[in-house]
RNA sequence: GGCGACGUGGCCAAGUGGUUAAGGCGGCGGUCUGCAAAACCGCUAUUCACCGGUUCGAAUCCGGUCGUCGCCUCCA
């Protein structure tokens, strides 16, 4: 397996240093909803995540929650209420966000706020070995000492003073120096440290808590592109310094950024879709689909007309696992090994996910083509599953097909309760609606058999109106449920048809 | 200014030296169907931004041009 190491630039061999891959992914600052790159981002990493664990690796899996830091006091000023609260309010809404994509959860989401004993420690020991001195309150990493600082955005000191856009804090040795404790002002936050009140710097609690839960060493460390200077590069100096360990990190995996239009999706631009309006329209599976159908280090442009096309993709996996094996068939059946291994090989490139969806879809059609003519799919169904779930992440509900009557002498198979762009479980669905659907349902069934064809196109037609769309088949007539209709509108429908409720 | 990424069919997007350039969405034609839908079949890029070069051979390597984006400041 190989995976791209932003700090080699490279694809290496993957050969985690223990029986567990220690992993570490950076979480939110939870001081506002999630918007679109958030999720592509977290979506990435959970199929990575699973990919390991699919892989037969032990996975710990930690993600770090930055509950204090200059925008959460801002912000929770603005709108009055504490810190801890907006922290509190946001770190739900992203687990919400977290469970409707179906992203597994971590092992562990340390806190900020709870971890500054750690992060004490750590500050003190660069202290200690001079790599950090405190000014007024404050201390700062001492940059210039680093022999290899820059070694993971690949730039260097003197490079970096040629862009001329780093502040150059009057208490500060040096202008690349960075924070690791903020004096506080007296209205803020603050916890009590040996050099006064204060909070953490950005970048410190990372390497804190990295090296707390997963040790010296990790295997993965993960995050937006955009984290690699000065967050990860921090991070570097911080804990390869404090440890005397090289490397901090084995392999560094930086996901691309969202883009909306030709723009960054981000919250200082303004330009951004939050999460949650994009999941209202769209299904987690779609998201997924959309997020996994370009690979992870590229940028990915939102757009409707991309989710929509993912949307269409979406549907034709969720029919292929919903087809009924075929019966009395040739006594053969479809071998979906070689499309398993295709899909391994992708994955194993670097995490290939285009190329896995492209071997999936292949796989889509065969089985189509093997179901179409009486060869058993079973198997090739469970291959298909496997894969598009656990390593996916998909949850791909299977059409179910309920048994509602066989009044007419033809087998009804009612139901249905999904739609690929947005899910509808059957038990959101009142059951007042499904037996006037079915009520219907059958009305048409008896049409049909009546050879009145207006009559039944027609209840076919009024019910895609409301969201519900009948599909004959050979076994009878599929029900799937788009939106659910009002009562209202399903008994003026029987009243126009004169049927009883 | 420094560093980096990218430019593949109508849209999205794999492929990075050698079979007919994956896959999805869309479109067109067909099979099936009472008609649809779904599924399946066929067609939809002689060509990979442009110009040169290397090579027996390049979308893939090198040089240049144009265009887009990212980081260098908070950011997944």
């Amino acid at each position: 397996m190989k995976v791209f190491n932003t700090l080699s630039r490279k694809k290496e061999e993957f050969l985690p240093h223990g029986d567990e891959v220690r992993m570490y992914v950076c979480g939110v600052t939870p001081y506002a909803d999630c918007h679109v790159g958030h999720g592509m981002s977290y979506v990435i990493f959970d199929v990575i995540q699973r990919y390991l664990q699919f892989h037969g690796y032990k996975v710990k899996y930690v993600q770090n929650v930055t509950d204090i830091d200059d925008k959460i006091i801002g912000r929770a000023n603005e709108i009055g209420v504490s810190t801890r609260e907006l922290a509190e309010k946001y770190t739900n809404s992203y687990f919400e966000d977290m469970d409707t994509l179906n992203v597994e959860r971590a092992d562990l989401y340390p806190r900020a706020t709870e971890e500054i004993p750690k992060i004490i420690e750590v500050i003190q020991g660069l202290i200690d070995k001079g790599y950090a001195y405190p000014i007024q309150g404050s201390v700062y990493f001492r940059v210039r000492n680093i022999a290899d600082y820059g070694k993971l955005s690949h730039r260097n000191l003197e490079s970096m003073m040629a862009g001329a856009r780093i502040d150059v804090g009057e208490e500060k040795e040096h202008p690349a120096d960075f924070t690791l404790w903020k004096a506080s002002k007296p209205d803020e936050p603050s916890w009590a440290s040996p050099w006064g009140q204060g909070r953490p710097g950005w970048h410190i609690e990372c390497s804190a808590m990295s090296l707390k839960y997963l040790g010296d060493t990790l295997d993965i460390h993960g995050g937006g592109h955009d984290l690699i200077f000065p967050h990860h590069e921090n991070e570097i100096a911080q804990s390869e310094n404090f440890t005397g360990v090289k490397p901090f990190v084995k392999y560094w995996l930086h996901n691309g950024l969202a883009q909306l239009g030709e723009e960054k999706m981000s919250k200082s631009s303004g330009k951004l879709v939050p999460l949650k309006k994009a999941l209202a329209k769209y299904s987690a599976d779609a998201f997924r689909i959309f997020v996994l159908s370009s690979h992870y280090r590229s940028p990915l442009t939102y757009s409707e007309e991309g989710l929509e096309a993912a949307k269409g993709g979406v549907e034709r996996l969720l029919r292929v696992i919903s087809r009924d094996n075929p019966t009395g068939g040739k006594g053969e059946t479809l071998d979906a090994k070689p499309y398993y291994n295709q899909f391994r090989e992708a994955m194993d490139d670097d995490f290939n996910t285009p190329q896995a969806l492209a071997v999936l879809f292949d796989l889509a059609r065969v089985t189509n083509q093997a179901g179409d003519a009486g060869i058993s799919i079973d198997k090739a169904q469970s291959t298909f599953l496997s894969l598009s779930r656990e390593v996916l992440g998909l949850k791909l509900p299977r059409i179910i097909h309920i048994e509602a009557s066989v009044t007419i002498g033809v087998k009804t198979t009612a139901d249905a309760t999904f739609i690929p762009g947005k899910l509808i479980p059957d038990k959101h669905i009142p059951n007042t609606i499904k037996s006037r659907v079915i009520c219907l349902t059958e009305d048409r069934m008896k049409c049909r058999k009546e050879r009145k064809w207006q009559r039944a196109d027609e209840t076919r037609n009024k019910l895609a109106e409301l969201g519900i769309t009948l599909e004959d088949t050979k076994t009878g007539t599929v029900v799937t449920y788009k939106s659910i209709p009002s009562e209202e509108s399903l008994n003026s429908l029987m009243g126009e048809l004169g049927i009883a409720p």
